[in-house]
RNA sequence: GGUCCGUUCGUCUAGUUGGCCUAGGACGCGAGAUUUUCAUUCUCGAAAUCAGGGGUUCGAAUCCCCUACGGACUACCA
């Protein structure tokens, strides 16, 4: 029977705000999971807590992973024969099964006010109670339709006074969870609380009861979830029994989580503020605060450099290799290969990840984000050529000398600079280490060579090296000095790609202007 | 406090049927090579007595027990 069953998982968040990276791994190992088995991933939106909604949240989820190329194949925004997929919107499906619960004596009301709930555990606490939860050791003491007599709970419930749902949970039984990752892990039931599985406040279930219901109702075999759920699974486990669920339940397996770069503890928002780094797929503005938080996809991340560094905390494929494209870490995933323990977030090798990533990109492809920052460079002026006058194809070969050194798009900039710019000053550690008094005349030389070369049109990287060549040859110059000199006149400072390419790319007349001024100011200046 | 989960280089991890592990790879770090510079690239290197302690065994990172430490959970939140 279990083979018979097509494989359906679902992510489930709640539309609390941005969703969070570890939240983005726990869909992603969904994913991988579903579509290795040839199975289906919903999205399941799960606002059963009307206090902590938050608008836009969910058009954000969707937006995420539609930039993260992880499609669902039914849910919220795609629709499906399980809907609606909305917890809110299926209010009348859980109290059906709340019902149920109730009829079958597996489940009561309370009517226990917050205060009441509050005094319980304050007295439990006082007396150094084992336990100070609301379960059979204590639920006879409180207001509920087990301590009651049937006559009061039928007065109060026609009253309309507010009540919650609480499972009855029977102690001195051993209820175990199969967990595909972790094994087995067996529990006393004991130590389950009367957890509350129908809340008075929005008149919806909690988590523990939506979840039960709508897993079953979605036919989801595998539930892949993060380990904070760990704990609860037991009273999952319960509840599929109590509702007659048993031989269709899913299969468990909790995801380790992810942890701080740096120090102990769940990854949260504030490591990433503290530590300068993304924690959400998508730059977020929070709609009360107006505080926005970064997003991957505004760093300059590639979406698929994204996907594999997550893969790869807390999974490995147990081969060497690392770059995966998402079909082949399709391929490649294996539940069990999953690791127990969290992960800690490493800010380098996500750096690393989008290097791989980037390299792959065509150098055409680059040239946008190269000549938007060229265009908002010419707004403020200072360009030495108006940004429109460079062709695409000038800035392809530009891209094309650098891409290889760069992790981000936006590091084409601070590597390029120099060719839209002149330089304003030179740098002085250059100048004392490779410029020499001869400079002006050597360079002075070389200008008139390089112009003469240019008249017969030979201005080439191969015939200007020659002649630099010879010019250091016959005059018996330090080659260092004289290569370094000019990359000093031509870029300010001693960085950047060959010199003879850097030349072609700025053109006769701007190397030949650069020089000149170099030669002059450096020689009378300093 | 209670319950559960976890613990191999700084970090992510390989290792899962005990011997091929004097513990492998990657990121980062260091050195060297190449280069006119910076970066890239390449090569080499440092880096885990496998949390600690006891067993079992001819032999343990791998099996068992204990301890320590870390984490998650313990809401009418998910």
């Amino acid at each position: 029977m279990e083979n018979t069953r097509k494989t359906r998982v679902r992510f489930a968040p709640s539309p609390t705000g941005p969703l969070h990276i570890g939240g983005v791994r726990t869909a992603l190992f969904n994913y991988l999971f579903a579509k290795k088995n040839g199975g289906d991933f919903l999205l399941r939106i799960e606002d059963t807590d009307s206090n902590r909604f938050v608008p836009g949240a969910e058009e954000y989820i969707i937006e995420a992973f539609q930039w993260l190329g992880l499609p669902f194949d039914e849910g919220v925004g795609i629709g499906g024969p399980h809907g609606p997929y909305r917890q809110s919107e299926r209010r009348d499906i859980y109290r059906q099964y709340v019902q149920q619960l109730l009829d079958a004596g597996k489940a009561y009301y309370a009517f226990d006010t917050p205060q009441e709930l509050e005094e319980m555990r304050k007295r439990l606490e006082a007396e150094k109670s084992k336990s100070q939860q609301y379960d059979a050791s204590t639920r006879m003491g409180m207001k509920n339709s087990l301590s009651l007599p049937e006559a009061e709970v039928k007065a109060l419930l026609d009253a309309g006074t507010p009540y919650v749902v609480r499972v009855k949970v029977d102690p001195g039984r051993m209820i175990t969870v199969h967990d595909m990752i972790r094994g087995e892990v067996t529990v006393n039931s004991e130590i389950i609380d009367d957890k509350v599985l129908y809340k008075s406040a929005d008149d919806l279930p909690t988590y523990h009861m939506a979840n039960i219901v709508d897993d079953h109702l979605m036919e989801i075999t595998h539930v892949i979830r993060g380990e904070e759920w760990l704990p609860s699974a037991p009273l999952h486990v319960l509840l599929y029994e109590y509702l007659g669920w048993s031989d269709t339940m899913p299969r468990f397996a909790h995801l380790p989580l992810l942890l701080k770069p740096d120090g102990n503890g769940k990854l949260s928002k504030r490591d990433g503020d503290r530590l300068g780094f993304p924690v959400f797929p998508l730059e977020w503005t929070d709609p009360k605060t107006g505080e926005k938080s970064m997003g991957y996809r505004e760093s300059g991340y590639y979406p698929e450099a994204v996907v594999n560094m997550l893969a790869f905390l807390g999974w490995n494929p147990g081969t060497e290799q690392e770059i995966f494209s998402l079909s082949e870490l399709v391929e490649a995933f294996q539940l069990e290969k999953v690791s127990k323990s969290g992960a800690k977030f490493n800010l380098e090798k996500a750096h690393w990840f989008n290097h791989q990533y980037l390299q792959k990109q065509s150098d055409a492809s680059l040239v946008g984000s190269l000549r938007k920052r060229l265009e908002e460079s010419d707004v403020k002026g200072g360009l030495t050529r108006r940004a429109d006058s460079y062709s695409d194809a000038e800035l392809e070969q530009m891209v094309h000398l650098v891409k290889e050194r760069l992790h981000f798009p936006s590091e084409l900039w601070s590597q390029l600079y120099y060719f839209f710019n002149a330089p304003a000053e030179y740098d002085e550690k250059v100048v004392k280490k490779r410029w020499t008094e001869d400079m002006p005349a050597v360079l002075g030389t070389w200008c008139e060579n390089a112009r003469k070369l240019a008249e017969e049109g030979k201005f080439t990287a191969e015939a200007l090296e020659q002649m630099t060549q010879s010019l250091i040859e016959t005059g018996g110059l330090n080659t260092g000095k004289v290569y370094n000199s000019m990359r000093l006149s031509l870029v300010g400072t001693a960085i950047g790609p060959h010199i003879f390419d850097i030349i072609l790319l700025l053109g006769k007349d701007e190397t030949l202007a650069r020089i000149t001024a170099a030669c002059q100011r450096i020689g009378t200046g300093a």
